[in-house]
DNA sequence: TTTTGAGTTGTTCGA
DNA sequence: GTCGAACAACTCAAA
């Protein structure tokens, strides 16, 4: 029924590379011309379409991808619309044998792709989808009562234990490409911002692409990887990866990462154990996702459900724009806003801030860094907020409220940080530059600070939403 | 089945 | 300045 000269479909989604990809590379091994496409499908997204900055990334990464496939002699397809009508479509006009994929994990994404396995398999083509996204696929892994896990800790003590990675594996050699023309322009979908260009932070802060990822990586076990246990909680300076991003569109996999930080000088140090705990940290929030679907939108514990979320829209605002009067605060939004990125603890930071200074629920949060973040990811964003919240599964326990002062004071001491993205507090000294409100007259003069006008007065009181939080807590301890 | 130890990232208070 | 304890109670995971 099917002959060697038939096609088969690479259909690449959150597995932007050549390299360590398994769907392309069971493609490849098939010896037939291939067909390689990529489908912008927010039909399916529903809420959870890419958001702004995503989509940034998003134009840059296919480029760079679609110039690796023209330089193996291929053309990258680009289609828009429900990839349950566009797939099938493309392997019946092409005639195609066999449709590859390696598989995603957000709910949508997971009905959508078992309608298209059932519609193809039905139609006689074969469809594959295999593993290119994690270390440990979510059934693979459970407690010995076969259970999910829940904590993270023991999770993690298991594939230490019996899921480290294999190898990663290269670029097929034997690829071959079908010509094929049909497709959209990549400039027609508007990935860009245009009026008004918000995009230059992004610019000089990322270069998207699979080349540009294993650069970072290289650079970061060069450069990081050695003092990465305290660096990485300084805003200040470059001590984490910085592979979200990379990660999250596949451009780089998680088992690459592992065997290059293993295989590095300092592979079997602490430092390198606590950096592959947060790619753990990924692995866990996709476990999760997918055994409680739900997780990106209901709170993990419904007593949460009962929690009062007093908050304004004007708060709410003031936090986005980095207005809260809290430096530290102030600077991650704006790092945030700026860089399309924000520093791991500073997130904790302006989280515990929204949450349990604020009092706005987390999912407002969740949206925003969904809309903003080059790096959205709807595992790991739904598993931040939840954690920070004290609403998920594993979460932060209820007296564990940020004081934004303290974290500022204790991991950017010098205040770098918040100057470069609060200039209006650049010339405060580092004793004030963290609560500017309790710096005298004298001392806000030299540094041309006025109160409520350069920069605004604390939205909150701190230790008085302390207290409050506490309360709220204790309100919902013994709810449903 | 029951028991036991533990749970990413904190803060405050008092000695 | 430094240090340890307290801050709920609960659920998870393994023995």
């Amino acid at each position: 029924m099917s002959d060697a000269t038939q096609p088969a479909i690479i259909w690449f989604r959150n597995d932007l590379r050549l390299s360590d990809n398994p769907a392309l590379r069971a493609a490849a091994a098939s010896e037939r011309p291939l067909i390689a496409i990529y489908v912008l499908d927010d039909d399916n997204a529903g809420d959870w379409k890419m958001g702004g900055a995503s989509r940034w990334w998003l134009h840059h990464s296919l480029e760079s991808l679609a110039a690796s496939v023209k330089e193996r002699g291929g053309k990258l397809v680009l289609q828009r619309g429900k990839a349950n009508d566009i797939i099938p479509a493309l392997a019946t006009e092409t005639g195609a044998a066999a449709v590859y994929w390696n598989r995603a994990y957000e709910p949508w994404a997971i009905a959508r792709d078992k309608k298209i396995k059932a519609t193809l398999t039905g139609a006689g083509i074969e469809a594959r989808s295999v593993n290119g996204a994690l270390i440990v696929e979510p059934w693979e892994i459970s407690t010995k009562q076969g259970k999910p896990y829940k904590v993270f800790t023991p999770f993690w003590k298991s594939i230490k234990a019996g899921h480290t990675p294999a190898d990663p594996v290269g670029v097929p050699e034997n690829l071959r490409f079908s010509n094929v023309t049909a497709g959209d322009a990549l400039k027609d979908w508007a990935l860009l911002p245009t009026k008004p260009d918000w995009a230059g932070g992004l610019r000089a802060t990322w270069t998207p692409g699979e080349a540009a990822a294993h650069g970072r990586l290289g650079a970061f076990i060069q450069n990081g990887l050695a003092d990465y246990d305290t660096a990485r909680d300084k805003p200040a300076i470059t001590g984490t990866s910085g592979l979200s991003a990379h990660l999250h569109f596949g451009e780089i996999s998680p088992r690459q990462v592992w065997h290059a930080i293993k295989h590095s000088e300092h592979g079997e140090s602490e430092d390198a154990d606590s950096y592959l705990s947060e790619i753990a940290w990924r692995e866990f929030s996709y476990n999760l996702l997918y055994h409680f679907p739900e997780f990106p939108e209901d709170n993990f514990q419904p007593r949460f459900d009962h929690f009062e979320w007093t908050g304004t829209n004007a708060e709410f605002e003031a936090w986005t724009k980095g207005q809260t009067g809290y430096p530290i605060v102030d600077a991650g939004m704006r790092q945030l806003y700026q860089t399309g990125w924000m520093h791991n603890r500073v997130r904790m930071i302006v989280a515990s801030f929204l949450v349990k200074d604020l009092f706005i629920h987390w999912r407002r949060g969740e949206d925003w860094f969904w809309d903003t973040l080059v790096d959205a990811d709807l595992a790991s964003n739904a598993a931040g907020w939840q954690w920070v919240a004290g609403s998920g599964a594993d979460a932060a326990p209820y007296f564990r409220i940020f004081n934004p002062v303290s974290q500022g004071e204790k991991f950017d001491p010098d205040g770098d940080y918040v100057r470069k993205y609060v200039p209006e507090l650049a010339n405060l000294p580092k004793r004030a530059i963290h609560a500017p409100w309790t710096a005298d007259r004298a001392t806000l003069a030299r540094a041309g600070v006025t109160l409520g006008k350069d920069y605004p007065q604390p939205i909150v009181e701190h230790a008085e939403a302390r207290k409050k939080a506490l309360a709220a807590f204790e309100k919902i301890k013994d709810a449903a």
